[in-house]
Order: structure tokens, then C-alpha cells, then sequence
RNA sequence: GGCCAGGUAGCUCAGUUGGUACGAGCGUCCGCCUGAAAAGCGGAAGGUCGACGGUUCGAUCCCGUCCCUGGCCA
């Protein structure tokens, strides 16, 4: 009987080496779970591992989308379980890696997502920029109060996706996670972190090897198919910076040390909450037996 | 050595014409998160206002001395 395993974690700290030492050892295949690297020619500045690297095991869900195309969490649920159930139908562990918590929560937990309206949605933005949020949580609070007391009133994005849900199925928006219950494929959740001080510099050495392996080039190259007018990926940490700073890698870069600390910190916000998640110390010397035992456990 | 500018929150700086520092941005800590999630939103902590002395009912703000920093001159 296989079951997946799932390697979640702030930022920096080993995840993708991990998943692909514990894919070989235990027979299985990677699927991503970060919204970023999803996008095709992300590469250095997602930190993406190279073909080389991924050492013959096969990633699922890496470079399926053009810089112009927006992320969407329900699309990426709908894909990834469709991946991980072909894997486990083929006795293939799968190996879940990935630092996007909602992702995760998408593939594992029992979220459903209601739909979308370009047309509702494009009014409500419009309607946003015009009115402003308090406008529009006002309104949310008349139609579904639970859903507005939620939802903070200067949070824009939420309130309109509130709103957009209400018109589009005329039932009101849940506007709370459920409280994870036991992960479906019985998946093992492993968290990976480290001390702050460990990470904090990690994740300095590795933006600093970002900006030396190219990533302004990697930015520039990507320009013109889109990066910039894209919704989701003109924001991934370093792109987001370098596109803001162009002739200024200098200011970029430290931008980007900036932003993926705060990121981290949101990441462990996320996952400290799932009770499921067993954490292990990045730097403990048997990790990948530490790993490999909670994983067949 | 002389002249000038400056020493206020961890950092960069506002501010108070003498009466409990409205402080701001960044950083730090904490929380939220259902189709943008590497996104979005909220809360908290933190200052003997360079040191000492003087004037004053009262000084971060006035006066004096000293220390430190930067610049200019010698």
C-alpha cells in the first residue's frame, strides 16, 4: 500500500534536495507544490532544480505555465490530484514538495473551490480601485455578515472574491479553513526548518548566488514574453525586485533578502498550524533516515 | 588645531516656538489566509530624545562644558 509523502516547509531549507533523495529511495516521483515553480524559464530565481539535480527522478507540475498565465490554486488542485492518484494507482510514491501552504492544503485537505467569473471578478476589481475596500466589506457584510467579520475590511483581495463567489452561486463564501483533518491519500506530512540565524543566512547566500547565476539576464529574457504584465509571476521574490530595479541589482538583491525573510516568516505561520506535520531539523546529520522513516511509517 | 552640520525606537530620519515623544518608513515579534498564495491583510513590542552641570515651578527643546560622527579649512 503506497502512500504519498509530503515535504513542506519554509523557504531555503533543503525541501527539493530531499524530495528527490526520498523519491529514489522509496520508489516514487516528485509533484511541486510551489506556485512559482510552475512557471516555464522561472528557473534560477525560483530556485528550480536543474535537470541535472533532479537525478532521473521525474517532476510533476514544474514548467507547465507561460509567464502570462496566472496561477490558480483550484487549477493546481484539480492537476496535482490527478497526478498523485495516477502515481500511487501505479504503486509510484509520491513525493510532494513545496513551500505554497494553500497548494498544499488544496491537494490534501478537502477545499472546494467554487468557480470564477472574469466578468463578476473584472467589475468587482474595477469597483475596488474606485470605491475602496471598506466600500465593498460593507456591502459583504450585509450579504454574508460571517463571511465579513472574517475578513478584515481593509483586505481587498478577499473581500472581492467574497463578493464574486456570492453572485456567481448565490451561497455565501466560506471564508475559514476547515481545521485539517487527517490528510487525504493518508499522506505523511515532513516539515523541514531550520534556526533563524541558519536560514537567514542561507537564504542570503542563495539569493547573492541568484544574482551570480543570472537572474537579471534570466528577467530580461522573460520581459518580453510577458513577466512583467503577468499577474502571478511578475511577483515571485527576485523577479518582482529585479523588475523594480533594473539597472539597480544591487538594491534588488537586498530587497529580495528582505522579502524572502518576511516570506518565511508567513510560511511558518502557515504550516505551524497543521498539527499533522511532523517538523524535522534541516541540519540534524540523519535527516534523510529521519525522513525516510517518518515516510514509511 | 579652527569652523560648520549633526547626535531622538535595532536602522534611516521627522518633531516639539520649554509643560506627559501623534512620530514615520524599514527591521523585529505575533496572527489571519478557499480560484493572484513567493500574493493579500491585520496586531504588538520597542525611546533615561549623546553625557554631565546650569537656568526654570518644569528641559529632549534654552545656556555651558565634555564626548562621538560627518564635512570644510589649516
Amino acid at each position: 500500500m503506497v502512500r504519498p509523502v509530503a515535504v513542506v516547509g519554509p523557504t531555503a531549507t533543503g525541501k527539493s534536495e530531499l524530495g528527490v533523495w526520498l523519491a529514489r529511495e522509496l520508489g516514487g516521483e516528485v509533484v511541486n507544490a510551489d506556485a512559482m515553480q510552475l512557471y516555464r524559464g522561472m528557473d534560477v530565481g525560483t530556485a528550480k532544480l536543474t535537470v541535472a539535480e533532479r537525478q532521473g527522478v521525474p517532476h510533476h507540475l514544474l514548467d507547465v505555465l507561460d509567464v502570462t498565465e496566472t496561477a490558480s490554486v483550484a487549477a493546481y488542485q484539480r492537476e496535482a490530484r490527478q497526478v498523485v492518484e495516477r502515481l500511487l494507482a501505479a504503486e509510484r510514491v509520491p513525493v510532494v514538495v513545496g513551500g505554497s501552504g494553500l497548494y498544499v492544503s488544496a491537494l490534501l485537505d478537502d477545499l472546494e473551490f467554487p468557480g470564477t467569473s472574469p466578468e463578476i471578478r473584472a467589475r468587482l476589481e474595477a469597483e475596488l480601485a474606485t470605491a475602496g475596500a471598506s466600500v465593498l466589506h460593507a456591502r459583504l457584510a450585509g450579504l454574508d455578515p460571517a463571511a465579513a467579520a472574517a475578513i478584515l475590511p481593509g483586505n481587498g483581495r478577499r473581500v472581492v472574491r467574497a463578493l464574486e463567489v456570492i453572485e456567481l452561486t448565490g451561497r455565501p463564501f466560506s471564508a475559514t479553513l476547515p481545521t485539517p483533518g487527517p490528510a487525504r491519500y493518508g499522506t505523511v506530512l515532513v516539515g523541514l526548518d531550520r534556526a533563524v540565524d541558519d536560514l537567514d543566512q542561507r537564504i542570503a547566500t542563495r539569493v547573492d548566488a541568484m544574482f551570480e547565476r543570472g537572474l537579471v539576464a534570466e528577467v530580461r529574457r522573460l520581459e518580453p514574453l510577458g513577466l512583467r504584465e503577468g499577474r502571478t509571476a511578475s511577483r515571485a521574490l527576485g523577479y518582482q525586485q529585479v523588475l523594480a530595479t533594473p539597472d539597480d541589482p544591487d538594491t534588488a538583491r537586498a530587497e529580495t533578502v528582505r522579502a524572502t525573510r518576511r516570506f518565511v516568516r508567513r510560511q511558518r505561520s502557515w504550516f505551524r498550524r497543521d498539527g499533522r506535520v511532523t517538523w524535522l531539523d534541516a541540519a540534524r546529520q540523519d535527516l534523510r533516515a529521519a525522513a525516510a522513516e517518518l515516510a514509511v511509517s
